[in-house]
DNA sequence: TATCATTTGTTCGTATGTATC
DNA sequence: CGATACATACGAACAAATGAT
C-alpha cells in the first residue's frame, strides 16, 4: 500500500496512488480495482474524495468504471483498425480498405440539404450558408467491431453540373469519384487529420467509453480547376483506429512560393 | 430560461440545458457562464449537481473553468498549427515546417538510453527490451505558443554502424537523416496518427486544457534494406494543431499481397 | 421468477480552503 | 482587506445496474 503523504489535493493524492498501482503492475490490464468502499477503508478518506480520484482516472483514460460491477484497469490495447491511407482503390463501390477490410453500412443512408458552416466552409473554398448536399452513413467493420461514421458533402454547384451526382448524391465515395473522372475531372486529394472530445450523439453513435477522443479526418478532393469538388469526413473512435500514412521519399515536387 | 422535464440524471438535464444554452447562442464564445450560485437559482438544484453538470460539459471541452474567476464558453477556434506533412525538407537542421514556421527548442534535449516497449517495438520490428538511444525535446511554436513534445529513439544496433550516429545521438532529425543518407541509405518514411488522452506529464509539459486530447504522430524511417532505422515521435494538442496529408493521384503502386 | 447483497450513480446538505479582483 | 467564485472534503440517503441465490 502507497503511502499519502504527497503534496496536493487528497483526492489528487489517492488518484497518483492508485496510478502508481496501477503502473506498478499491482492490478494488471483488465484486472478491476477495490470498490469504493475497499478504497475508502484503504486510504482512509471519504466516499467523495475516493469517487473524484477515481473521476480523475477514468478522465485519463486509465480505467473504465462500469455501474453495478466496479473499475477496471484499461488494456491499452492497440487499435483494432489502421486507416491506411494510401491512394484510394475504387472498386466496386463498397468501402474498402488497402488492406482488404470492409465496412459495413449499419442503417440505410438518406442524402440531405445542408449549408457549409465555419469548420466546412474553409476546407471546400466556400464562404458560409452556401448550399451542399450531404450524406450520413453509420459503417461498422465486423472483423472488429469498431464504428465510423461517414459524410459526404457536395458544393450544389459541382453536384448541379453533373447529372448523374445530382440525381444519385447518396451514392458511395467511391462511385462519386468515379462519376466526377468520367466527367473529366483528374482529381487529387488532401486530408486534415483533427482530434476532440466527442459530442453526446457522437458517443453514443460510435458507442464510445469515457475520455476516448474521437480521429476527426477531412478529405478534400480537387478537381482540375484546381476547385474543391467534394468534402469527405471520417469520425471513429480513437481507442479503436489509427491513421497510417507512407510517405515515400519521392523527388521534391515542384514548389509552390508560399508564407 | 430552458425548463428541465427531460427523462435522465438531474445534472445532465441542467447540462444539457446549459448546453443548448451555448449552442443557442444565449452565452457567446468566451464568454462567461452564470456562477454556480446563479446556476443553482437558474435551474433549482444543489450546488454538488451545478458541479456535476458543469464536468460533464467540461469534459466535452464545451466550456473552460478557471478557479476563482468561473466558467467561459470555449471558443472552438480553429487549429493554430497546421503540421504539413509533405516530405520533409531538410534545411540547416532546425526544425521547420513546409510552411516555413520553425519550432523553438524550449530546453537543451539530453539523450538517454532506453528500450522499446509494447507500443515502440512493433513499430521498429524489434521484440520488446531491445536497447535504444532516445533523445527528448520540448518545442515551442513562437508564433502561437503551442507547445509539442518530439522523441527521436534510435535502435542501439543501427547507431553502432554509423559512427557519427553514435557520437551525436541528440541530432536533430534532419541531420540524422542527413547521416543515414550519407551511410548510403534511400530513406522512405511512413507514419501513423493517433489520439488519446495526455497523461498528467504531458498535460503539464504541453500546458494543456481541460477535455484536450493529444495527437500522437510517429514517424518511422525505412532504409535501403526495408529496415526500420529510426521513429520520430511528436505529441501536440489537439485543439492548437492539427495535421494536413497531401495525396496526390499517383499512379498505383505496385501492391503487396496482404492480409 | 423473485429476492438479495454488492457496487456504482445521483442528490441533497454543510463547511472550509484558495484563487481572483 | 473584503467580496466573489471555484475547489475540496465530509456525511448521509436513496436509485439503478449487476450477478448470485
Amino acid at each position: 500500500m502507497t503511502e499519502i503523504q504527497r503534496p496536493g489535493a487528497l483526492y489528487q493524492q489517492v488518484a497518483a496512488a492508485i496510478r502508481e498501482a496501477i503502473l506498478s503492475g499491482e492490478f494488471e490490464p483488465g484486472a478491476p480495482l477495490p470498490s469504493e468502499a475497499q478504497l475508502i477503508e484503504r486510504y482512509k478518506v471519504s466516499r467523495p474524495t475516493v469517487r473524484n480520484a477515481v473521476a480523475a482516472l477514468r478522465a485519463e483514460g486509465l480505467i473504465d468504471v462500469r455501474h453495478g460491477k466496479g473499475s477496471f484497469v484499461r488494456s491499452d490495447g492497440q487499435p483494432s483498425v489502421t486507416l491506411d491511407r494510401r491512394v484510394n482503390r475504387t472498386s466496386n463501390g463498397q468501402f474498402v480498405l488497402p488492406n482488404g477490410a470492409v465496412w459495413e453500412e449499419a442503417e440505410e443512408p438518406t442524402p440531405y440539404r445542408s449549408h457549409t458552416t465555419k469548420a466546412t466552409g474553409p476546407l471546400l473554398e466556400l464562404g458560409e450558408e452556401e448550399a451542399l448536399l450531404g450524406c450520413d452513413r453509420l459503417l461498422v467493420d465486423p472483423a472488429s467491431g469498431t464504428r465510423a461514421m461517414h459524410r459526404t458533402l457536395i458544393p450544389f454547384e459541382v453536384a448541379e453540373g453533373i447529372q448523374a451526382l445530382a440525381e444519385a448524391p447518396d451514392s458511395r465515395p467511391a462511385a462519386v469519384y468515379e462519376l466526377l473522372t468520367k466527367a473529366g475531372h483528374k482529381l487529387s486529394w488532401s486530408e486534415t487529420v483533427r482530434a476532440r472530445m466527442p459530442l453526446p450523439d457522437e458517443r453514443t453513435a460510435l458507442q464510445l467509453s469515457d475520455a476516448t477522443p474521437i480521429l476527426h479526418l477531412s478529405r478534400v478532393t480537387h478537381g482540375t480547376a484546381d476547385r474543391p469538388l467534394i468534402l469527405e469526413e471520417l469520425r471513429v473512435g480513437a481507442d479503436r483506429a489509427e491513421l497510417a500514412y507512407r510517405i515515400t521519399a519521392d523527388k521534391e515536387p515542384a514548389r509552390r512560393t508560399r508564407s
